[in-house]
DNA sequence: AACTTCCAGATTGTATACGATTTGCCGGAT
DNA sequence: ATCCGGCAAATCGTATACAATCTGGAAGTT
C-alpha cells in the first residue's frame, strides 16, 4: 500500500488522449497495474472496488474504463462489466501483423530526420534498458522496449499512425502477459542497438528491414498454438455445441 | 424534428465497441449529423445542449462524447468542453498517409479469399454508390463510399487494422467536409468497380495496387495547402505571436 | 480612455441516489 | 435427484444535485 508505483516521467505517454480529472490517475494506475502483470488478463474489473482503491466515484472510474476498452486494455459487456482484455491468439498474431506493416514504415521515416538530441536520447534509452535486463527486472525491460518503439513512432512525425501503435504497443503488453514464453530469454538479441545504427546511419531502407525482423522475433518469441481460443459471440459458441 | 434519421442498417458500423444503453444512439446520432455535414468541425457540443436534444442526461452524453473523440470526431478540451474535431491540413495529410499503408495491404488480403456471396455484396453495394451519385445525394455518397472501404477491410479478416480504418475513414468524412474540392467531382471513375475487377480475379497484387491508386486519388481531391493552420499549442501561438 | 479587479453566469467535473438488469441461490414440483 | 420458478443480492445504467472551473462583462482605479 505504502510502494509508491513511479511511472518515469520521460517515457513516452501510453495514453493518446486527455482525460479529465482524476479519471487520468486511474486510467494510469490501471494501465500500469496491467503492464506490471499484477492485473491479469480476465480479471474483473468492478466499478465500486476501483473506485475504492483510488478514493474516486464510480462516475470517474466508468470514464477511466472506458478508455481503456478503446485502447483494447479491457473490455466492458454491457450490464456485465468491465474485465481485463484477455485478447485471443488470433488478435495477438493480428496485432503483430498490424506492427509488422506499420512500424518499419514508421522507423524508415524516423530514419531520415533525427538530429543528434534524438539520436542520443534513444541511445540513453537503450542504456536503460540493457540496465533493467542485468537488473533482471522483467516487467522494467518489457516497459521500455515498448517505449522504445512508441519514441520512434513518435519521432517519424507521423502523429495517426503514432496513435495506433501506442495502442498495439500495450495490447502487446497484454500479450506477453499471456503467450510468452522465455524460452529465448536473451532473445533481445540487441535489436534496438541495431536499429540505432542504422538510424545513426540514416539510412531508411536499413532502419524498415530491422525494424520488420525485430517485431517477427517477438512474434516468434510467442506461443501462439491455437490451444484456448475462446468463442467470440454466442452464436458460435451454440454453433459449436449444437454440431 | 419529425425526420426520422435512418442509418441503413446494412452498412457496416462506424463505431468500434459497444456502448452502454443510450449513449450509442447519442454517438450514432452525432456521428450521423458530422458525416451529413450539418454538424460542421469546430462547432461546439454543450452536454446539456445534446442531452435536450436527445432526451438524455449529461452523463449519457458524456459517454458518447469521450467515445467519439477516441475515433477522433470531437476533441475534448478539459473544463472547456467538446468540438467537432476539425482536422489539420497535416492531420489530413496523416490520414491520407496511414491509409495508403494499410488499406492497399487489407485488399490484398481480401482478394485471396472473398466467398461469391462476399463478391455479390460488394457489386451491390457499387450499384447503391452509383444510384446515389447519380441522384446527387452527395451525402449518402460519401457515406456508401467510405463503407465500401469499411467492408473490404472486414472481409480481410484482420480485425484490428479494420478497427484503425473505421477510425480513418470517419475522419476522412471530416477532412472532406473541410477541405474537399469539387473540381473533379466525376473524379470517382469507378475506382470502386476497378477494385472488384481485381477481387472477382482473385488478384492479390492488382487488388492491392488500385486500392493504393484508389486512395493517393482520393487524396489529390483535397486542398491540403497550409492556409488556416491553427496552432495546436498555446505555446506555439504565444510564439507566433510574440515572433 | 485604458487597464485591472472582481463578480455573476454558464459550463464542466464529481458524488450520490435511485432504477434496471443480471446472477446465483433456494425451495418446491415433478 | 433433477428441473423449474422466483426471490434476493450484487452490479451496472441513468438522473440529479452540488462543487469546481472558466468566461465575459461591469465596475472601479489610475
Amino acid at each position: 500500500m505504502d510502494e509508491i508505483v513511479r511511472i518515469n516521467s520521460d517515457l513516452p505517454p501510453l495514453r493518446r488522449l486527455p482525460l479529465a480529472g482524476r479519471a487520468g490517475e486511474v486510467y494510469d494506475g490501471i494501465l500500469k497495474a496491467v503492464l506490471d502483470h499484477r492485473l491479469m488478463p480476465g480479471m474483473k474489473l468492478s466499478e465500486d472496488e476501483v473506485g475504492a482503491v483510488f478514493g474516486v466515484s464510480r462516475t470517474v472510474v466508468r470514464a477511466a474504463l472506458q478508455a481503456l476498452a478503446f485502447e483494447g486494455i479491457a473490455e466492458i459487456f454491457p450490464n456485465r462489466g468491465a474485465f481485463v482484455a484477455k485478447p485471443s491468439t488470433e488478435t495477438a498474431k493480428q496485432v503483430f501483423e498490424a506492427r509488422a506493416l506499420i512500424e518499419p514504415e514508421l522507423a524508415a521515416n524516423a530514419a531520415g530526420r533525427l538530429s543528434p538530441e534524438d539520436l542520443e536520447g534513444l541511445r540513453q534509452h537503450i542504456e536503460r534498458e540493457h540496465a533493467a535486463l542485468h537488473a533482471e527486472n522483467q516487467g522494467e525491460a518489457i516497459a521500455l522496449s515498448g517505449a522504445f518503439h512508441i519514441r520512434i513512432a513518435e519521432l517519424s512525425g507521423q502523429a495517426v499512425l503514432t496513435g495506433f501503435v501506442r495502442e498495439l504497443i500495450s495490447q502487446s503488453s497484454l500479450i506477453v502477459a499471456l503467450y510468452w514464453t522465455r524460452r529465448e530469454t536473451t532473445c533481445e538479441s540487441d535489436d534496438h542497438g541495431a536499429l540505432m545504427e542504422a538510424f545513426s546511419a540514416g539510412d531508411s531502407a536499413l532502419a524498415r528491414s530491422v525494424m520488420r525482423d525485430h517485431i517477427e522475433r517477438l512474434r516468434d518469441g510467442l506461443d501462439l498454438t491455437d490451444r484456448e481460443t475462446r468463442p467470440v459471440s454466442i452464436a458460435e459458441a451454440l454453433g459449436r455445441v449444437m454440431a
